[in-house]
DNA sequence: TGAACATATAAGTATATGCTGATATGATAT
DNA sequence: ATATCATATCAGCATATACTTATATGTTCA
């Protein structure tokens, strides 16, 4: 590591890795990294139900990874690029996989009008 | 990110961040960034039994973060530098805090002694 | 060989986590 | 107003996790 890294309190850091410790929030996270998404789009994505991915992203918002941006009927939801921790997320999901693919496959499926 | 990552699958970073999402194995691997470490050392530094302290570095083991190298009676462990993952936690371990005055403290204590 | 030390494994327990179904809240539109 | 859609919260349950005590394994040294 050349950077030099803007050093985190070890108990956060652990909060955070911990959310990141899930498949789910992981794949939210990434796609959130360049898009903003609603729930209705979580929950078309990944096969849970929608108190689950609300839940998840309770967890997000509660240590300030994402922010939340209402839009009439709907709530958007994008990275809080404020937070202590963005850097260290950036650093992170740059080693996941994209999972815009995920959002196309929506959009084929005409799946994501429904947010528009 | 200027940097391309070498990307990892999104099940085995859920994997590696779950496991680095705890406080005692977080300290553990940064520990480790910088020293080898025996487990009667691990002891001494954290407050917990030295069973617990073997379980944690299973599960470091198993997933290939670490690797042990047998001294005669005692078991040095080290980060697994040919692991997929440790450019990942290289990155991680960057924004977490040194955690070498904990080992500062052994050697004033002369607890270090007992794996030399 | 057996005592002493270092580490690992096993079994049990308490707490945390992620999910679901049911229900509440909030916004839009007729 | 009320029906509808989007989201949040609640309660309950099943599983995962981190710990402890007890015990087993492995190494050293007399």
């Amino acid at each position: 590591m050349e950077v030099k890294a803007k050093e985190i309190e070890i108990e956060q850091a652990t909060t955070v890795l911990k959310l990141l410790g899930d498949k789910t929030r992981l794949s939210m996270m990434k796609l959130l990294e360049k898009n903003e998404c609603c729930v209705c789009e979580f929950v078309e994505i990944f096969n849970i139900t929608q108190p689950a991915i609300s839940q998840h992203l309770r967890k997000l918002r509660d240590v300030g990874l994402v922010k939340e941006n209402r839009k009439g009927q709907w709530i958007f939801y994008s990275l809080n690029t404020d937070s202590t921790m963005y850097e260290m997320v950036l650093h992170i999901l740059a080693f996941i996989p994209s999972q815009d693919e995920r959002i196309q496959e929506l959009e084929k499926q005409g799946l994501r009008i429904s947010c528009k």
